[in-house]
RNA sequence: GCCGGCGUAGCUCAGUGGCAGAGCGAGGGUCUCAUAAUCCCUAGGCCGUGGGUUCGAUUCCCCCCGCCGGCACCA
């Protein structure tokens, strides 16, 4: 029996799981169950990323450790996918002791065979602004007090990913699908022939981390960390036997937001370790909700289980799958879901399943029939047809397809009723073997109906199993072993109540909202905002300055340090070449500034001549896009496009006067 | 700015060098086994704009417009 082993991202527990996390652990589910229908000996992992910044501060701001607090969340998933049915066989936990010996099985590994390298940040700093100088005045002093500047060597893990450039896109090359879909597989060759710099792995501003194997000060990079727990999760460090087995991952799923981190860093870091690669990385799209991103500072980040308890869970899983076409963005909005509910299961499948149950209660006593042995099976080629073609887009995750392809057997059937008026034959005794043909048939399109639906509609699937009278669960079926004439005849039938009962649509909705509004308000662990608004699932991966430690708070003294004056823009042009940024000349009083602002998206050259802006003047002169920036100007982040606004005066305020 | 994708019936999307398709929605009709379900008929859509290649282009090429993504750039 083959193996199949399938992976959700680990998700991030700074936040509550919304649906972008439940869509992807759904198709986990709908793969790993269509894949053991297959006959594979599938192994689905999911689990939480519970270290780093984000969760050190949300922790704080709780008042909880971090430990508590990843506690709190994780417990807050794995309820969730209970609640939803999603069957994962293992769950990791980053903060896993297990997990823990696995990430430094892996970094020991890489680090032996010469990929990792404690690196400095060397550079130069100044002692009395505690502060690190890029760009030193022409006499090499530092540029906010003049004074002379010390070189200083910073310690950091660093990890070749500059050597895997010829090796990853030779691998990419050889295995074409490796990165699915093909979008992404284009984007991420152009980001890795780009050129790839060397990655910081430790940092030692954090310490709520995996530490780093006999060096303490040093946290292990959350990306290593949390990519590690695909093979901690299975034994990687811990249960050889078990981990020979199932690594390596068959399949990565993921959001389009992680690849690099699944198509680049981790198949470097695999190779520096010398273990095998995964087979496939397949990056889905995102949910906008009626046609916006779904944020939190939107508020309109949709939650499951209103749609999961007034339309089933299965009502769910088929519109997510149905809707979206797989790697493309999809848009959810509760008119569709509703819409798709009553349409294609009310109507469709399980109007098709209470007419069949009703006729075989009414004409044979709750019995199947038996047809009569001459009798043609006027679907023999169509549903071989039907589950040929819904397996191969299966396999190519193109969920949408297959269940077109399953829906039009339901509408066969529905036609075969129309034309062959099974109601009217039974008004007439001579006519019987007839009526128990027309029965059987749709009864048993059914059935095959019901096995190809199990994947998405695990319950529903299971419930028309039962009706149809059939025994054991449809789980066990193997596709290869599907074939006519499953239904024994006089087995009994159970019709029961309606899988799928049609809904008032206003009604629903409104039910549904009152819902997601409820368990808003009930407000498990509110975690701390993020500095920076904008999709949190996605930790930067700069090998960036170590952020300021402490409490968080700064002296006056601090504060001074800054110097903020009053400018007035004198001209303002846009910069050849980039579509964020505007060169200003500012006047500061005492001199005249060239400055670069990232604003030029949302504001006029022409219409910023003459405002009062705020400038902070004594920054670090920065060179952007070849243009250097002497000092910037202040402005709100607004929104989760982060939009600027610049802030300026509601009286007058003289040119040059100092802030503070 | 560079790279890539997209722009087809009200909506969501298929599709092909040679009469433009599906599902949903909407309109009309029908059966009555069924969940006011089913089934049948109905969309006359400049296949984004302009140009080129071709006997012929929605499908190939170029320009433009619009939208989306990746990268660089938001001191």
């Amino acid at each position: 029996m083959p193996k199949y082993y399938l992976t959700t991202p680990i998700y991030y527990v700074n936040a509550r799981p919304h649906i972008g996390h439940t869509y992807t652990t759904i198709v986990a589910d709908t793969i790993a169950r269509y894949r053991r229908m297959r006959g594979d000996d599938v192994v689905f992992l999911t689990g939480t990323d519970e270290h780093g910044q984000k969760v050190e501060r949300a922790a704080k701001s709780a008042g909880v450790t971090p430990l508590q607090y990843a506690d709190r969340i994780s417990a807050e998933y794995r309820r969730l996918w209970d609640q939803l049915d999603l069957r994962y066989d293992r769950f990791i936990r980053t903060t896993e002791w297990r997990h823990e010996r696995a990430v430094h099985n892996l970094l020991l590994k890489a680090r032996d065979a010469g990929h990792i390298y404690k690196g400095f940040y060397e550079g130069l700093y100044c002692v009395s602004d505690e502060f690190y100088v890029d760009e030193p005045t022409p006499e090499g002093n530092c540029p906010i007090c003049g004074r002379a500047l010390e070189k200083i060597r910073e310690e950091n893990y660093y990890f070749k990913l500059s050597a895997f450039t010829d090796r990853l896109l030779k691998h990419y090359e050889d295995h074409p699908e490796f990165i699915q879909p093909e979008a992404r597989r284009n984007e991420v060759l152009s980001f890795v022939r780009s050129g790839l710099r060397d990655l910081s792995v430790s940092r030692t501003s954090i310490k709520w981390g995996i530490p780093w194997p006999d060096d303490e000060k040093h946290v292990i990079y959350v990306w290593y960390d949390a990519l590690t727990s695909y093979m901690s999760g299975v034994g990687y460090g811990d249960d050889e036997i078990q981990y020979e087995k199932v690594w390596p991952a068959d399949l990565h799923l993921i959001g389009k937001e992680i690849i690099r981190f699944h198509a680049v860093y981790w198949p470097a870091f695999l190779m520096a370790a010398d273990e095998p690669l995964p087979r496939q990385v397949v990056a889905h799209g995102w949910w906008t909700f009626e046609g916006e991103k779904m944020s939190k500072s939107r508020g309109n980040i949709r939650l499951a289980q209103p749609a999961a308890s007034v339309l089933g869970v299965d009502a769910l899983r088929y519109f997510l799958l149905r809707e979206m076409v797989f790697g493309q963005d999809g848009s959810f909005s509760l008119d569709s879901l509703v819409g798709r509910y009553n349409s294609d299961l009310a109507n469709g499948l399980g109007n098709l399943a209470s007419r069949v149950l009703t006729m075989l209660e009414q004409n044979f006593g709750g019995l199947i029939p038996e047809p009569p042995a001459a009798a043609p099976n006027p679907f023999a080629d169509e549903w071989r047809e039907a589950a040929r073609a819904y397996q191969q887009s299966f396999d190519a995750f193109a969920f949408s397809q297959g269940l077109q392809e399953i829906w039009k057997l339901v509408a066969s059937a529905d036609k075969y009723l129309a034309d062959t008026k099974p109601w009217s034959l039974a008004a007439d005794p001579a006519r019987r073997d007839e009526l128990a043909s027309v029965l059987y048939n749709s009864a048993e399109l059914l059935r095959i109906v019901a096995v190809l639906a199990y994947p998405v509609l695990p319950h529903s699937a299971d419930k028309i199993w039962a009706q149809l009278g059939l025994r054991g669960s449809i789980s066990s079926h193997r596709l290869e072993n599907l074939s006519w004439g499953g239904l024994r005849p006089s087995d009994p039938i159970q019709k029961g109540d309606a899988v799928f009962p049609r809904v008032q649509k206003e009604e629903a909705i409104e039910r549904m909202e009152q819902m997601e509004e409820q368990i808003r308000a009930e407000g498990a662990p509110k975690p701390a905002e993020p500095a920076k608004p904008g999709p949190a699932a996605t930790p930067a991966p700069a090998a960036g300055l170590p952020a300021a430690a402490g409490d968080g708070k700064i002296s006056i003294d601090d504060f001074m340090k800054v110097e903020l004056r009053v400018g007035e823009i004198k001209s303002a042009e846009r910069i050849a070449g980039a579509d964020k940024i505007l060169r200003l000349m500012v006047d500061i009083g005492t001199e005249v500034r060239q400055i670069v602002a990232g604003i030029a998206q949302f504001y006029e050259p022409e219409k910023l001549v003459g405002r009062r802006v705020i400038v902070v003047v004594n920054l670090a002169p920065r060179k952007l896009r070849g243009v250097e920036s002497n000092g910037m100007v202040v402005a709100a982040t607004v929104g989760p496009e982060g939009r600027p606004v610049l802030a300026g005066f509601h009286e007058d305020a003289p040119v040059g006067s100092r802030l503070k």
